[in-house]
DNA sequence: TTTT
DNA sequence: TTTT
């Protein structure tokens, strides 16, 4: 009935940018996002938090994150199940996110001011679905998003968040 | 540096409360939560998110919450992982709830109105620890809290949120 | 950057459905919040939160919503100022929701199970402002909303969301 | 019975340190916030949110934070209201912070990186009212703060949110 | 393994 | 498998 999710943490590595068979952005990546208290040991451990992002928002994560960035994250928390080569059904928690405010741009180049930021586009119950995609300008590597690692994509147009 | 959830859902068992090796209350349930949206199918489908409460916390919610009751839930994502008996390292995903909501309360009987609820009571960094707990009069069931099902109990003081 | 509230509370009258003058449906209500403590003399207090929806989540608020019932809401927190009739400054902080769960339906009716929802379709940039509205079966009386209370409406088209 | 807020913003100025009359600190600052949309006109507006810290928290944000700093916040909304000296009731709507995040830690000074925080320790029901103060080595200036601008500081010990 |  |  309600599902929501507000995290502030870094990119524990360069966000990964993939398509779905139907064309569909994707972007992956980890938050480590540290606990409010010690632990038992007296060190600061951190959560390390699956971030996904779909169509234009994607786009932007994959171009604009980067590994150590400060990032805001707004979405919901999502629980998928497959079941996997040994037939186990495996369950995969993962926050959707349908808001990333990059709190630093470029670290290196001076500029240090938070701002850069991007919202999902939500197109509830129309439309819109198959469309947020094509142009491979966006990408930032040039090989096949499909075949990019020989391990098959864990990530199918059901897991479409609309 | 943040993480909040705020989820609104049913139970989809009754709650079950445990201790740990040195006593402090643990109980665990899952939330049904339905997503704003249809499958692809025309369903409508849920996310099944298992919460985690602490203490005094814990004991209110094994007492007040069933299978079915639409309730309120804040708290933070933890991502915990342990080793499984094939060695394999397992990651649980779930949420630490400091504060509950029951949005219904008995509902056979008559009063159907939503207002029951709970907060924990942080001790960040001092004392507290270990000391909530004690009194089995919270208990819903006289059976032995480390033996009940035969099962090694998959909690252990190192889960305590502070 | 970033603006999000969540808030479940009562209605402390029934919701207000009002139009624009260009004809968009705009319904505001109060939300009674209980604060999670008591104060100094003992007795529990509330905020008395004003909440605006637009468009089609207004329309369906002003039908499902009624006082006293128990309410979630999702949305951010706008801070408005106007000139008033003596030439001060008057700022009104108000929760613009884009998200409206109703955990109680029809009380007297049997039926309490929680459930109706509500949530706003964005059109972030682009066109969509201006156009939903116009069919008056969704108003909870036949007066003219432009005049029904003699007082001019504290609202105009400038306060649109988006 | 649930209220929270997450905001992510810049001070409009430096905070403001006060103590009330029983010697508890009180830090108030405004954030601006951007909304995820422009005007009619075009333009990127903002609100100008009004933020409350109380005790060890107060100091802390009078210490680290300074105008146009961006700063996460988390707390609860709060509507007070007092009768001015026309005699008129005025409302004001404010979010009682409980955790602060300093996005930005001394922004010349070459360490841009975010990171600073505080939590406010809260005291459900037990004591600790009153006494979290005293010492005059966290304000940042000398002057009285009980007449620092000549003005009756509208804050008591009723607004303690604990 | 799932709730209404 | 993890970030500062």
């Amino acid at each position: 009935m309600l599902n929501r999710v507000i995290l502030i943490g870094r990119l524990t590595k360069d966000p990964e940018l993939r398509y779905t068979p139907s064309g569909v952005a994707v972007t992956q990546f980890t938050l480590a996002v540290d606990r409010p208290f010690t632990s038992q040991g007296g060190e600061r451990e951190a959560d390390f938090i699956p971030v996904v992002t779909w169509r234009q928002l994607a786009e932007t994560c994959a171009n604009y994150l980067r590994k150590g960035r400060l990032t805001a994250v707004e979405g919901r928390i999502q629980v998928r199940n497959y079941e996997n080569n040994e037939g186990k059904r495996v369950y995969v928690t993962e926050v959707v996110a349908d808001n990333v405010r990059f709190l630093e741009s470029n670290r290196e180049g001076g500029n240090s001011s938070g701002g850069g930021a991007m919202r999902e586009e939500p197109s509830y119950g129309g439309g819109g679905r198959g469309n947020g995609n094509g142009n491979g300008n966006y990408t930032r590597n040039n090989q096949d998003p499909f075949s990019d690692d020989g391990k098959p994509i864990d990530i199918s147009d059901d897991d479409l968040p609309f």
